[in-house]
DNA sequence: ACAGTTCTCTACCATTTGGTAGAGAACTGT
DNA sequence: ACAGTTCTCTACCAAATGGTAGAGAACTGT
């Protein structure tokens, strides 16, 4: 999460927040060159073309989520309703304060298939083992049984989909206030809970 | 979903479906002229402007989503569950259809402000009777106690995130074809089933 | 002091973008 | 037959886009 300092990781992290945000094509790299305060062919020195400057931005948004959630599963407890609900809370903070990072996943359908696969299997060895684990605490008996693969995609799409989507937020009335955000988090937590409790 | 036949409804069908799939900002009216086998000024002369045919893709989507999930609700049975699996079926066909439908409402969030407060203007009612009826049904204990207005939020959310991810499921190992559907179907309603039951 | 590399710049270009101007079909009602 | 409206077209245009060419700082190690 840590913004860097060198020229390079500066356009990453600007990059990514503006691809998040408005959208790969929708963001010109006159725009983040000016926002970084640096011409736009400096950003075509570190970054050979816009195709390389989007796959450089997914790979290492992959791999920040990746070393999150990494990070809060090797700290869970072992209850793996407790353990989902760490995972979750992991997530929640860094997805919150910059909505960009789940929202540039979501731009990987976007791409043309083969950048999408690159990126897809950066986070292939996370996910099959999400689903491996799930599917050993559903024959345990400790959650709800189903098709684990399908579960980890819905658990994934209502975590990113709230989000990322402020819109459907306000529409229900909701503000981006402390009190709202808290809220917010707990009841995506029982949510996913209540969705995945035997 | 009845694709009409006027130069102008074609011209709707056709950027609904190029807007929902890439993005609004991804899609140039040459591309929608060619697509439609028409003149691009044919398009301006529909339409002002761009601006005015997304805001017209997006009325119109909105407007045939709430046609869709009023006639489920009226269709449906009382049990609030067995109601809100109604509605979810009722979306889900054409939104696996046309992935674009569900993809168009969240393209909101990157149009100017104006633009997409109109829209959800379109969807408010609708939204706000169902934050009432799950109000009443969770004081009547028939739902899980919670938060309302969140919890719709949420359901919205998993079954967007869920319809319009191609690409999440296919890095579970899921495919489109017509079991795959029926199974995500099923574990979608089961998901939900369970997030909301009491 | 100097040569080599690293980094950022100005100047330019071909293509594509949303949009304008205005002409000419094709269909009205009379 | 004719005038008016509806619809689609060809021909342009200014601005913005991703990208190239190449010069000149600024920092190396010697």
């Amino acid at each position: 999460m840590a913004r860097r300092s060198g020229t390079r990781d500066q356009i990453l992290d600007r990059a990514t927040d503006l691809f998040g945000r408005w959208g790969v094509e929708a963001v010109s790299l006159d725009q983040i060159a000016q926002e970084v305060g640096v011409a736009k062919q400096t950003l075509l020195y570190w970054f050979a073309s816009k195709d390389e400057l989007v796959e450089s931005v997914l790979a290492a948004t992959a791999e920040e989520l990746a070393v999150v959630v990494e990070a809060a599963i090797r700290a869970a407890p072992d209850d793996p309703l407790d353990r989902i609900e760490a995972v979750v809370k992991a997530v929640f903070r860094p997805a919150v304060r910059r909505p960009a990072l789940l929202g540039l996943i979501r731009e990987m359908s976007r791409l043309p298939p083969e950048t999408s696969e690159r990126v897809a299997d950066h986070l292939r060895p996370l996910v099959e083992r999400a689903i491996a684990w799930m599917r050993n605490e559903m024959d345990a008996g400790r959650l709800r049984r189903s098709d684990p693969d399908i579960v980890v995609a819905l658990s994934y799409a209502t975590v990113t989909g709230i989000a990322t989507e402020p819109e459907a937020l306000r529409v229900v009335g909701w503000t981006a206030d402390t009190a709202g955000l808290r809220r917010l988090r707990t009841e995506l937590v029982a949510f996913l809970r209540s969705a995945l409790t035997p």
